[in-house]
DNA sequence: TCTAGCGGAATTTTT
DNA sequence: TTCCGCTAGA
């Protein structure tokens, strides 16, 4: 194909994109900072850089894309995917695919290579990945094993130490610091916690287990190992790191190894998006990108193809409040819409009877309730609604919050999988034995070090003597794990093998829970999806790297064609639109939550999450405020406290939103009504007074 | 090993 | 207020 031909069909390619956009599409192979506010189209241009490389001539399987969720990584690839085939289309084109483009979150990402490359620094292929709460568990035990509670009673809880000892592999600073300044009432801990985080390293290392933090810390190993670094090096052309103000220094030093230079990476970012500093993300990655990087190009995009101009100008307003950051004025050829609304609310019950009279009005409209999303702050302040909702049966799907695989029994049935899988997981084997009955930590300690010592094989179980409780539970246990172990005959598809530990748990479970049916429906679902993988190890890695965010997960192919509002903690809504958006308890103890408002740092980042909430809306936001919170326990108390508007809309901004009551925005209320000091939500807990 | 009872701490966001 | 974890006693 001819030079001219070419340019001329990558013109084409790109003939969507504004001129920033294709110059950041077209850049050539040295740094590039894209600096992408809210809805300027970064996905698409990213979708489109990748696409312009491919058609040029880049390998697929040599470009690595790097995003912050796994939903993310799967609309850029689909993208992708359909600009390539677009491209294939033009005159004189030669045939590929954008099918290969390695693409996944860091962690995945850090698993496939790992598994891959590990054998370089030793690590074996088969190791099994320990979610948060298993790592907790180890954590606990270590914790007693140490005797460390005893010493002293004000020893931090399993969380905490996990926290802490994760905040120091993020961040890759020494514990002393970190202590000092993030947990300064733990500081004469440091001793122990030396100690503890020691035998946690070792134990991890003995059973073959890594944690998410060792996922990246190894990865980071290896670049930092000459032999292995050159390796890794030379398997990629191009990185392009999506999200790259919420990567933490961990992070931006493993891309660093990857491109020591800069040569053939790229990073897109918005530092007035950075919400995740609790996982030791840092905004000065993005900041500080061209000093790293000499010779870093940076394209900023401004032009917002999602929200409306009104949207923007209040939008624009709440992150100008900000104490530091790149400072872009976002702008938007949208002019028609109305103004964002600030509705105030006697209560949370008026606040969910006025989002939800809002969403159905909107409906009839012809916005369908997957184009609407309600957003909060905290998981649990959906609940109000979530009931209501399901009282009135309008379809909704939850994203955030507590998922699916935390849920004890599914962390029961996983258990014996991955205690199959690798037997040395000890925090695996003794969640199983513990729910047995007749064993306790004791035993089940003695057990799990039998098996360690026979190697992995269940057999040696065989020989144990159980105590009565246990007599008949024990046998039928052992003869379970060694089916499962795939150590003699054939091993059983996955979807049987679930079915069968799912046969020996249902007695168990129905002891340990009073609601076991609701329990035994989650299972079953499990097992139903199980038979998507193609092996047990893909099907663990995916359960604990990408976990189903519901139950209501499962149930979402079938039911694509129908229509479903979302709701959504604001964090999980990041990279995500609607054309409407309702923002729960816009309060201050609530946004922002009480629990950040200790230091200035908290407190910007707080204003920055409410302002990725805001920013979601392409036309209609409605930001809700109720006036009143009642004291927790319902029905035996009317005391309330009357709560203030969120700091982040202070009065100078109130003329960029139209302010209405909740009471007015629906039906055909007469308005003007002296407003009474008793609420409906008064009446209710009045009445449930009376059976008290 | 299991359970009841007591005292004290924590309460959010997620790979 | 609730929930967690420790301890004591059966």
């Amino acid at each position: 194909m001819s030079r001219t031909t070419l340019a001329e069909s990558l013109d084409q390619l790109l003939g969507d994109l504004n001129p920033r956009q294709r110059e950041a599409a077209r850049h050539g192979a040295g740094p590039l900072l894209i600096v992408a506010g809210a809805g300027t189209g970064k996905t698409t241009t990213l979708a489109h850089r990748v696409a312009s490389l491919i058609a040029e001539g880049t390998d697929p399987g040599r470009i690595l894309l790097l995003t912050f969720t796994r939903r993310a990584s799967a609309e850029m690839l689909r993208r992708v995917d359909s600009l390539v085939a677009r491209w294939r289309q033009l005159p004189g084109t030669t045939p590929m695919t954008g099918r290969g483009v390695w693409g996944g979150t860091f962690h995945a990402v850090a698993t496939r290579l790992l598994r891959q490359y590990g054998q370089m620094i030793g690590l074996p292929g088969e190791f099994t990945i320990v979610d948060r709460s298993d790592a907790e568990d180890l954590m606990n035990v270590l914790r007693s094993e140490l005797e460390l509670p005893k010493r002293d009673k004000r020893f931090p809880l399993k969380g905490t130490c996990l926290d802490i000892y994760s905040r120091c592999v993020n961040t890759q600073k020494p514990l002393e610091p970190i202590l000092k300044t993030v947990f300064p009432w733990v500081l004469e801990q440091q001793e122990g916690l030396k100690k503890l985080f020691a035998a946690y390293t070792d134990r991890k290392e003995r059973q073959q287990t890594l944690d998410y933090d060792d996922l990246l810390l190894f990865w980071h190993a290896m670049t930092q190992e000459p032999a292995c670094a050159e390796v890794l090096r030379k398997k990629f052309d191009c990185v392009l790191v999506d999200e790259y103000q919420d990567t933490n220094t961990l992070q931006a030093e493993i891309i660093r190894g990857l491109c020591p230079s800069g040569e053939g990476l790229t990073v897109v970012g918005d530092d007035a998006q950075s919400i995740y500093s609790f996982r030791a993300a840092t905004v000065r990655n993005i900041l500080d990108f061209p000093e790293q990087f000499p010779g870093t190009t940076v394209v900023p995009l401004e032009q917002n193809y999602r929200s409306t101009q009104k949207l923007l100008d209040a939008t624009n307003g709440v992150i100008a409040l900000a104490r530091e950051g790149h400072r872009k004025t976002l702008w938007s050829n949208r002019i028609e819409g109305p103004l964002p609304k600030l509705v105030t609310c006697l209560d949370e019950d008026e606040q969910t009877d006025s989002v939800i009279e809002n969403v159905l009005a909107l409906r009839e409209t012809g916005i369908d309730l997957r184009q609407q999303a309600v957003l909060f702050r905290a998981s649990h302040h959906s609940l109000g609604l979530e009931v209501e909702l399901a009282r009135r049966n309008i379809p909704f799907h939850k994203y955030g919050g507590l998922k699916f695989v935390e849920a004890a029994h599914v962390k029961d049935l996983l258990a014996f999988l991955r205690l199959a899988e690798n037997p040395r997981d000890s925090v695996s084997a003794l969640r199983i034995l513990l729910l047995l009955p007749g064993i306790g930590p004791r035993k089940a300690a003695q057990l799990v070090d039998d098996l360690r010592q026979a190697e992995g094989n269940f057999r040696v179980w065989s020989d144990y003597n159980p105590p009565a409780a246990a007599a008949l539970h024990w046998p039928v246990f052992v003869t379970l794990m060694t089916v499962l172990s795939r150590q003699t005959g054939k091993p059983l598809e996955l979807g049987v093998e679930i079915h069968h530990v799912r046969t020996f748990y249902a007695p168990l479970l129905e002891q340990k829970f009073d609601d076991a049916f609701v329990r035994t429906r989650d299972l079953e679902q499990l097992e139903q999806l199980a038979g998507r993988f193609d092996s047990r190890a893909t099907f663990l890695n995916e359960m604990t790297l990408d976990p189903p965010s519901s139950t209501q997960d499962f149930a979402a192919d079938p039911l694509l064609d129908e229509d479903w509002l979302t709701l959504s903690t604001i964090h999980s809504a990041k990279g995500l639109e609607w054309e409407a958006v309702y923002v729960l308890h816009a309060a201050d103890g609530n946004i922002p939550s009480d629990m950040a408002t200790g230091s200035e740092e908290e407190i910007e980042e707080e204003r920055r999450l409410f302002y990725v909430a805001l920013t979601r809306a392409k036309t209609h936001l409605h930001v809700m405020h109720p006036q009143r919170y009642y004291f927790a326990a319902r029905g035996r108390s009317d005391t309330h406290a009357f709560s203030q508007r969120t700091r982040f809309i202070p009065d100078e901004l109130l003329p960029k939103f139209s302010t209405v009551a909740a009471r007015q925005t629906h039906g055909d209320r007469e308005s003007g009504l002296p407003t009474s000091e008793m609420t409906t939500a008064d009446i209710r807990r009045r009445i449930g007074k009376m059976w008290a």
